[in-house]
DNA sequence: ATTAACCAAACGAACGATTGTTTTTCTATT
DNA sequence: AATAGAAAAACAATCGTTCGTTTGGTTAAT
């Protein structure tokens, strides 16, 4: 029954505006630190209007998050030629990754800058979005030509924390590119010797 | 005249325990996240009590973070034996660096937890005090023989990042140790040829 | 020795502002 | 007529902070 498909979404409904907002601010100033007041004026709307679109401040934070793990996803997928060597296909993803969080994307920030631990009631959930995420680096990691006894897990977390952490020192008008940073910090890993 | 030095502040004062509370609080919940009144219960003092020790919650933050600086500080500076070889120095600094961060201090941790920039009022001074302690890797960095074109500054912040990074994953009960990854992350840098 | 003065340290109580959220009412579109 | 979407207004709770007062120990003059 119901044949009808469910009425799609008023096209020029605000809920768009509304996450773009929260995203935008939850990356800039992080969870806590941003109300609901501030994301609802954003969009000019009343405070208790946010509340049609989502249960609670958490709710609309777990959305921002999902849609951060989908540009993450989609940017990096988008990236990998699947023909490529390991090593080049792993500089392509950190190079999708390092643009999409230092650049084009507050939804991915949110993903760095907004710890689940912040959250303790979602704190799962934004857990596992995460993970999801990082299962492409774990791939990633294991097809690489390492040798015997190399401590992949070590490699990836070593690999993931440097690109995470430039968020907080990258300056989008000083001499490094995204790019220029994924080759150097690959470069550094792929002719190491790693000795157990 | 006065010739009698001033009284020596109370020995058993509270400051200490108030330092360490918040300390222990911004370290697990952010800054944001910390309430005054959190803090104040913590040591069983009322709210306005705080107010007679620091002027206002920024400056609690900010004495918070010169007693975090001055902990890593004091960690690395111990660990460095001035004689050894380059390489055996960095990962004599990155191991004292992690083992402060993972597990002795909560002054330390709260250095990678709040960002300077989550506390405009206060940010220049953070930030100045953040790269006081930074300094110390540049020198290390500094001395690694390494291929002429090897961008130090891009290795330097990729190691600060592995391993700031790792206090959001890193488990005290798990398999991996502060000094398995010490020995990891540098081993991985050691060795390879990074081509320009 | 006694007392008056002082001062660090904290209490107790409140301030206005802001927080996340709820409820009820209105309005535009279908 | 029905409903999606937002306005309007308020709720209790909590926020950082202020202020007048009290406490208890130390110092200095009697």
């Amino acid at each position: 029954m119901s044949s009808r498909p469910l009425r799609a979404p008023r096209s020029d409904s605000r809920l768009q505006g509304l996450l773009d907002v929260a995203a935008s601010l939850f990356a800039q100033r992080g969870y806590a630190a941003t109300s609901m007041r501030d994301i609802a004026l954003g969009v000019k709307m009343l405070p208790g209007s946010v509340y049609y679109h989502f249960a609670s401040k958490e709710e609309l934070l777990v959305a921002v998050y999902e849609a951060g793990v989908g540009e993450l996803e989609g940017a990096v997928q988008a990236a990998l030629k699947p023909g490529a060597e390991p090593w080049v296909r792993l500089e392509a993803a950190c190079l999708a990754h390092l643009q999409t969080v230092l650049k084009s994307s507050d939804y991915a920030q949110v993903l760095i800058r907004v710890l689940p631990e912040d959250v303790p009631p979602v704190a799962e959930r934004l857990r596992t979005l995460r993970a999801g995420y990082e299962q492409v680096f774990r791939e990633l990691v294991a097809a690489l030509p390492l040798p015997a006894g190399t401590d992949r897990h070590a490699l990836r977390l070593m690999l993931l924390g440097a690109l995470n952490w430039a968020r907080f020192w990258f300056d989008p008008q000083g001499r490094e590119t995204p790019r220029g940073l994924a080759r150097k910090f690959v470069g550094f890993l792929k002719e190491a010797q790693h000795a157990a």
